[in-house]
DNA sequence: AGGGCATAATCATCATGATGAATGGAGACC
DNA sequence: GGTCTCCATTCATCATGATGATTATGCCCT
């Protein structure tokens, strides 16, 4: 299933099948399970392997009864945009990428939090930057690091828009799994630990404030230093 | 295996699988094939659907062989944003937010366009320039939204970054989908489309001359204007 | 014309058995 | 110790048959 893998004969017959439902119109029957079967070359149970994968992917839709069998669906937006995000060369993509369209959706999401913030969610914000504070005392920037992510987490769970935060976190996600083994170590790092402290601790500051420009200037900052 | 359909039985299966494989540490074994078939009540065939559909998600791994069977494996990133966005709840997605997230992108692909653009890139865009030009004259705005999305599109296209590509005209799909029964029509339609159609005749000629900040300014007004 | 019933088509799921391939481990040999 | 072979384990795919559910259509009755 993975890139470069050879296919296994469900994945191929699927892979036939969705051809097929691509290039029909919406709703058009593309046959009976046993034509189509036959057209793939397979036996039954495989084909039905197939057909769990091509449903799931919101390509067909199957009906029993006269006139029954196989139609092309037409898919989602939404479906269509998970599976082009699923169709991603994960050789093509970069961290840097990822931190780039992560910096472009920071704006909006503290945008939703000067709004929607509550008091409770800027006390889990300030404890996140307590715990911060507490990994620049001790010098440890894996743990502030990761109170970081964990703070910007926080931020996002803010926002009424779940298409926003489920992109954002997992783009968070991306380029957790991509950084932890390059953090800067040593006496530079204390000064710049404690700036970017700063830095947070004044946007969640600047969010219970409700103070739009000063959120603003600081997500600018935030994105065009590291 | 849409949201609120009652789940086959090889759905079923597949989540009970999930819910083994997410807790357990990732190349952990799961069991056998036979165990785990058990453990879910189900035929063989029925496990077997359910197989293809966990392992299409990237959550287990298979291995015959002594001590084979099932493992739980670990989602890499992209699969699992993937994912997240195809859990997004269709009925909690606006287009007011994918027009939000899009519109945050847009300055990036701009940014992409004044350096990566070829001369034939805008020689493309300003056909499409001259094609929203023909819907003005025709005061025909479906054809001057259309012209506009393809575009955009275009300058999408110029972009090195698949992820950002993909994320980005899957946003505009969306909005496609859900935005043409509302266009405006009539005499104000006019000054209105005109002036759009400034606007994006400029943003491609500060592509052309590589002026950032006259594509800057023009990003951001094409951003706050409707 | 509308509603209900019967029939046929088609699918969802179940059950069973078989062959060939892939894998790991143990033992034998050098 | 390293390598190779053999054996057992386990999976991928194939084949066949069955039952019960769902669906569309046609016919009959009111």
């Amino acid at each position: 299933m993975m890139n470069g893998d050879p296919l296994t004969r469900p994945e191929m017959a699927a892979e036939r099948i969705a051809v097929l439902a691509r290039a029909a119109e919406p709703g058009a029957r593309l046959g009976t399970k046993e034509e189509l079967r036959a057209t793939c070359g397979v036996s039954v149970g495989t084909f039905n392997e197939a057909l769990r994968l091509v449903q799931a992917r919101g390509l067909v839709s199957v009906r029993p009864g006269p006139g029954g069998g196989l139609f092309a669906a037409e898919q989602s937006p939404m479906v269509r945009l998970g599976h082009s995000v699923l169709a991603i060369d994960a050789d093509q993509t970069s961290v840097a990428d990822a931190v780039r369209i992560r910096n472009a959706l920071e704006a909006l999401l503290v945008e939703d939090a000067l709004w929607h913030a509550s008091p409770a969610d800027i006390a889990q914000m300030r404890d996140l930057i307590g715990e911060m504070a507490l990994a620049v005392d001790a010098l440890d920037s894996t743990a502030f690091t990761r109170a970081n992510w964990r703070l910007h987490a926080r931020i996002a769970a803010v926002s009424p828009s779940e298409m926003l935060r489920s992109i954002y976190t997992g783009l968070l996600d991306l380029i957790e799994s991509h950084t932890l083994a390059v953090l800067p170590t040593g006496a530079s790092a204390l000064a710049h630990l404690s700036q970017r402290h700063r830095l947070h601790a004044d946007l969640v500051q600047a969010i219970a404030d409700r103070d739009r420009p000063a959120a603003q200037r600081l997500v600018e900052e935030h994105n065009t230093t590291i």
